[in-house]
DNA sequence: GTATACATGTAAACGGTTACATGATTCT
DNA sequence: AGAATCATGTAACCGTTTACATGTATAC
């Protein structure tokens, strides 16, 4: 499990209350790790019981209190330690993936406005992430240890949405050259409603 | 959940038993979805009071019965309406992002013998890849639709596997530059063992 | 004789998702 | 007046992972 980790990297960047965490998780870091803000609060407890991050009760006006979390000296530590374990690859689950061999048994036309959604979905993120490069990293020759390192990880974030955009124009254009040929040697689609 | 979407897709492209679907899951289909053999199991017995699959026992000598399963009329129907549905996007965990992001705040050559690793791994399932493409799919004209979509498939994971060597080379060269600076600016390692 | 492959399963623990709940403030 | 933002939480459910269990046959 990676999830407190990921918290306590974002502590370190900059302490916060779980919902500003549960909002880093939207943006930023949720481009590499997701998690939802009952998951931050539940995790954010025993964190908080195992020592690994230290909580001051913030109060304000006009709003409701909050309560600023900070990284403390065993979570640096666990951190550290967790650094130098070796991580298993990630265990993938590429739905799209699933559905284009599916296609073979269907209408392989079916899918095409589904990949489309979904490669514009991508055309999007890299925009956002070009445009943030430009914006966060102007000048890549003077930067500093910690964001040498996000500009490293955000430039595996666009080539990941390059890829995947040159990919997906490869599904489509076979996904058309199938749907072209009304053909014989395919497997019939099914009919739905009528099986 | 695309669990049973994904057995039955296997299944049509050949049936079998749950052992050998949690096979097929190590290999081919575990490249995009990945599947133990305990959750086929459950996974079956519940396709089958649906009737998404058939069962035939067969019985074998010098080796356990097996359950063949096999899609039926009902599992292609339910099959042809998930194709038709809309998926989200993929939730993302992508563990080793967070450790290059957590490098800032410890030794960042920590991470390079790990780093390392993850690209010797990814070589080696990129060479994989390419030797089943020049095995499986030696004359891309004459296709069918099945194997078009299969060869689409894999020709995504050969383009992510590159992409991704590319893109350990670049965190490499990053965290050796950063090592090569015995410097200043950089947060100063923690030292574990002695918090 | 030990390990691996074949073949199927139960049970417990854990992590993640979804729904619900509360309550003040600010923006449209 | 209604929606969105800030802020934290409970509860139920579902899916996944890990450990345990059983038994035969073949390979080293």
């Amino acid at each position: 499990m990676a999830l407190e980790h990921a918290i306590l990297v974002s502590l370190l960047e900059q302490p916060g209350s779980g919902y500003e965490l549960a909002r880093r998780f939207d943006r930023s870091i949720g481009r590499f790790w997701t998690a939802t803000h009952q998951q931050i609060y539940r995790v954010l407890r025993r964190m908080e019981a195992d020592g690994w991050v230290s909580v001051e009760e913030v109060a304000q006006d006009g709003r409701p209190d909050k309560k600023v979390y900070s990284a403390a000296g065993p979570g640096r530590t666990a951190l550290s330690a967790w650094l130098r374990e070796p991580v298993e690859p990630e265990t993938v689950r590429h739905e799209l993936a699933v559905k284009i061999r599916a296609a073979a048994f269907d209408d392989p036309a079916a899918l095409i406005s589904e990949v489309e959604r979904h490669r514009e979905g991508h055309a999007t993120l890299l925009a956002r992430y070009l445009h943030g490069e430009q914006r966060d990293f102007p000048d890549p020759a003077a930067l500093d240890a910690r964001r040498e390192l996000q500009h490293v990880v955000l430039r595996g974030g666009i080539e990941y949405e390059r890829m995947t955009l040159a990919w997906l124009d490869d599904v489509l254009a076979t996904l058309h050259r199938l749907a072209d040929r009304t053909d014989s040697g395919a497997t019939p689609p099914s009919t739905p409603g009528s099986p």
